[in-house]
DNA sequence: TGTACATCAGTGAACGCGCGTTCACTGATGTAC
DNA sequence: TGTACATCAGTGAACGCGCGTTCACTGATGTAC
């Protein structure tokens, strides 16, 4: 059943896709080769002949996610809204990887791990420049808190479930980041 | 080979312990019942007597580690600061479980997750009678902000691994948040 | 352009291993007298 | 207090299952003429 380049190619993505989606919604672990495969419309066997192991592919979606360049943060608050949403926090195959798998690196090989902090610094950087501040080391220090609030905040809601604190968690967080990128002049 | 009361009680304890430590360091599936056994210095066919299941010692764990409720925080600043230690960064397995393990309940029992809402419930509410603020609503936000971003910057700094980038984290994460809980009268 | 054949992407059965769990057994504990 | 026996915590072999991985096979693709 051999299928044209393009097909293969398409599958390849799809195989890449449907791992990027498992992975941030059930984990690395929790996640078959097959349970992939078969999300992708294919069968278990066809595997190998794409990637070399699971552990490759868990090093390749970490850079096909992490590694891909988003453009500038333009509306700083209308950005963290989004991230600290409910819809966010309730759809995490289609949410930030590092808010799903940066707690699970700790058993994952070289190639995983550095994927993971490549991903980690350039969402810092790009936080930084759209965060206010006087000085770029300013910046930089405001970006590596927000995220780090950021991230513990989405980490927490889910882990908390869908108790009123979840959602508290998102909402109080988002205020008081927000309290921290405006000059204490309104609502003090 | 039967055992005394007060040792199976010790070996029961022991188990608890070896498992609170392990999971910590290594997450839950990672570990095996015989890796628990072992470090308890017993062997796997004896945990049956002791828990229903592994998914069992999950639960008992998280309510055995997350319902022991610690003391009032007297000095915020040397207890953020122990907290975003590289020694607390380095030591998973004697440190924070909620930093190590929030971010693997999404496939646990509702028990497990039931434990780990109540654990983080209850740190917030520890967190804001230290933290300052002019009223309880004030004091509850910036509790769970600056819960979120120590969780955050923790689990963070351990994805990255030895990184320079893994202290930045840390540390700049801590004179964040030191900013935040003085009013800005030194250092800007 | 049409034909013959080599290539090889995908299939699905099978393998080997490790894990959670069970169970017959052991021998020290705890109890009845 | 001492003895005889029932209890049962712990042992370690074994079971069953699911997983990552392999492999012989299939049949459509792509190429050589």
């Amino acid at each position: 059943m051999r299928v044209s380049r393009e097909q293969m190619a398409a599958n390849h993505a799809g195989i890449l896709e449907e791992a990027s989606r498992q992975f941030r919604e059930r984990g690395f672990d929790a996640v078959t080769v097959a349970d992939v495969m078969k999300g992708a419309g294919l069968t278990h066997g066809g595997f190998y002949g794409h990637f070399e192991s699971k552990d490759d592919l868990i090093a390749k979606v970490l850079q096909h996610l992490l590694a891909r360049g988003e453009g500038p943060i333009d509306d700083l608050a209308a950005w963290q809204q989004t991230y600290l949403s409910p819809k966010h926090r309730d759809e995490p195959a289609l949410g930030c990887p590092v808010a799903s798998l940066a707690g699970l690196m700790g058993q994952q090989t070289p190639d995983a791990r550095t994927a993971m902090a490549k991903g980690i610094e350039s969402q810092i950087e790009r936080l930084a420049e759209a965060i206010p501040g006087s000085t770029a080391e300013e910046r930089r220090r405001a970006a590596i808190g927000q995220w780090s609030a950021m991230v513990g905040a989405l980490v927490l809601s889910r882990a908390v479930g869908d108790a009123p604190l979840s959602h508290e968690l998102l909402d109080e967080t988002l205020r008081w980041l927000d309290q921290r990128n405006h000059v204490p002049e309104r609502t003090a």
